[in-house]
DNA sequence: TTCGTATAAGACATATATGTCTCATAAGAT
DNA sequence: ATCTTATGAGACATATATGTCTTATACGAA
C-alpha cells in the first residue's frame, strides 16, 4: 500500500479539492469539492467554517507554494534576465495554483497584501529588465508585466492540454517573452 | 431629448447588459442583468425565457459583432501578416465579446460550431503566417494560436485598465506577436 | 475490552436564484 | 375615447447552495 507516514491530514485533502474543483468552475458547490476531496460535506464545514473561508485558506495554499517554489529557484540568481527564466521554470508547472489566484476574487486582507507584494515584485523585475537593456525602453511598463503573466498562462495552458511539456513551455515562453519585448 | 429615431429595441438592451454583467462576474443573477438594462426581471424572462437562452443569445450577439467587425477589416487584405494586423486592429477594441466567449461556457450547438470556426480561421491564418516566414518554424501551431489569443485579452486588459489607446495596443500586440514568434 | 475522538451520513433551517404567474399601469394605435 | 399591447412590480413555487445540528460508526488509545 501507499506509504502514509502519519495520518495524511484531510483538511490538505480538501484544500487540494478545492484548488482542483474551482480552478475548472469557479462557481462549483462545496458538495462538489468535498466530493472531490473524498470527505464528507459536513466534515469539510469542520475545518473551514464558510466558503470565504476555503477560498482564503485555498489562496494561502497557492500562494504559499508558489513562493516556496521561486525561492528557491532564484536563490542567488544575478542576472534580471536569469531571474525571469528560473521564475517561468518554477512557476509554469505550478499554473493551475496561478490561474486559482487569478479567478477567485478573494476578499481577505492577507491574501490581498500578498497579491500586492507579488505584483510590486513583478513591477521591480520589469525594471531590472528594462535597465539591463533586455526589453525595449518603449514598452510601457505595464504592457511588460501583462505579458509576463499572460505567457505564464498560455504555457500552463498548453502544458495542461498535453502539447508541450513544462520545461519546454517555460523555455519557449521565456524566448517569445525576450524576443516579443527586446529592443 | 435624446434621439430614437423608433422605440430602442428593449431586446438588445439586455443583451448589451448581460455582456457587461456577465463578463465582469460569470456568476451574476439575472436580477443583476436585468437591472443594469434598466428592466423588470420579469421582462428579461419575456425576452429570453431561461438564463441558458439569454446566455446563447448574447454569445451569438458577440460573435455577430466580432465576424462583422472582421469582415470590413479583412476585405481585400492578401498578406497572412496585414491579415493578423487587421484582425487585432478589429477584435482589440471589441475585447470584452472577446472575452465573454472565453468566460462563458455555453452549451448551444450553433455556438460551439461558430466557436470551432473561428479556432480554424485562426488556425489557418498560423499556418500562412508560417509559409510567409514571419514566424518560425520550431514554434508549434498551438503555441502561436495561444499567443495570438492571449495578446488579444493583454491589448484589451490594458485598453480597459486605461493604459493604452485602443490603436495603440493593438500595435504593441502585433509588434510583441511578430518579434516574440519570429524566425 | 472500554473510552474518547474524528468522521460520514443525513436531517433541518435559511438564503438566494430561477421561472411562472397575476395585475395594474402607461404608451400607442384605432 | 377606447382598445390593445408591452411593461413593471410583485407574489408564488421550486431548486439549489449553504451552514448547523444530531446520530451512528469506525478508529485509535488507554
Amino acid at each position: 500500500m501507499t506509504e502514509r507516514p502519519l495520518r495524511p491530514p484531510m483538511r490538505q485533502a480538501i484544500l487540494d479539492a478545492a484548488i482542483a474543483t474551482f480552478t475548472r468552475n469557479p462557481s462549483a458547490s462545496l458538495s462538489d469539492v468535498a466530493g472531490r476531496a473524498g470527505v464528507g460535506r459536513a466534515s469539510l464545514h469542520r475545518y473551514f467554517p464558510s466558503r470565504a473561508d476555503l477560498l482564503a485558506a485555498a489562496s494561502g495554499q497557492c500562494m504559499d507554494e508558489i513562493d516556496a517554489a521561486c525561492d528557491e529557484a532564484l536563490a542567488d540568481v544575478r542576472s534580471a534576465r536569469d531571474r525571469l527564466s528560473r521564475m517561468l521554470g518554477a512557476v509554469v508547472p505550478l499554473g493551475d495554483r496561478y490561474h486559482f489566484l487569478a479567478c477567485e476574487t478573494v476578499d481577505d486582507a492577507g491574501v490581498r497584501g500578498r497579491y500586492e507584494e507579488g505584483l510590486q515584485w513583478l513591477a521591480h523585475l520589469v525594471d531590472d529588465l528594462r535597465a539591463e537593456g533586455v526589453i525595449a525602453a518603449d514598452m510601457p511598463r505595464s504592457w511588460v508585466v501583462a505579458n509576463i503573466d499572460a505567457q505564464v498562462w498560455v504555457a500552463w495552458s498548453e502544458v495542461a492540454a498535453g502539447n508541450l511539456a513544462p520545461a519546454h513551455a517555460a523555455g519557449l515562453a521565456l524566448r517569445t517573452l525576450m524576443e516579443g519585448l527586446g529592443s
